[in-house]
DNA sequence: ATCAAATATAGTAAAAGTTTTATATATAAG
DNA sequence: CTTATATATAAAACTTTTACTATATTTGAT
């Protein structure tokens, strides 16, 4: 019996969570990985409209998962914590067991472990 | 730089994490990863509504996070693949490092690399 | 002062998710 | 056959997201 996470954890983390549940907030975050980058940049890179772009990345920050400066006009967005990065390394392993076959697309059922009801 | 991570896969995880978002799903799949439970079991052990526990299981199972079996009267749930327990396996350590003062609880904010713009 | 660039904010309509209450279905037990 | 149990399904009311369009704010440049 591995140790339950505790109650102010799992809002916590339900809401970090429900906020990376966004396509473009997941490419967001993974472009951040790379370095911190400008509300521009972002937009660019992956067709945004500005004011979507400026939503996200508002929403992430209310939710602490950016965090930015500003210098001059421009926005440098980074990620605010570390929580997110191993978010992102869960993914990319996901993905490289996906990707080498190891684990199956159909999606890797579990071997059900029958217990007492 | 890491390898990116492909647009289909970055479907599949939003619609996961989305549906993870919510404190009584990561309480329900937590529980799951002790073993196999009826609806009942996790009715009864995070006190919610039966329908609203239908209602979870229904979301996840469509959004293939958990499966079933049926036996008698009874539905009994489990995960349904492995990427979940990345998820959970994810979580539980992020705790630990909070638990341990590893990381601040305010968040373990990230030490900003700078980069050209 | 004026203008352009970068970004934020506001407003709104449509879509999606949530909660609650009520009802249906299927199986088991007597 | 009737009843109780376990669970699913449906419907309605409500809340939250999302996407879009328009506008405001700040800074830098001329």
């Amino acid at each position: 019996m591995t140790k339950s996470i505790s109650t102010e954890f799992i809002q916590m983390a339900a809401r970090i969570l429900k906020t990376l549940g966004h396509p473009d907030r997941i490419k967001i975050v993974e472009f951040l990985e790379h370095g911190e980058k400008t509300v521009g940049q972002i937009q660019r890179e992956f067709n945004l409209l500005q004011p979507v772009t400026s939503q996200h990345l508002k929403v992430m920050y209310d939710r602490n998962i950016v965090t930015f400066r500003q210098e001059g006009t421009r926005y440098i967005y980074s990620l605010a914590n570390r929580f997110i990065l191993k978010i992102l390394d869960c993914m990319s392993e996901v993905q490289e067991k996906l990707d080498s076959g190891e684990w199956d697309f159909n999606f890797s059922k579990i071997e059900n472990q029958k217990e007492a009801i």
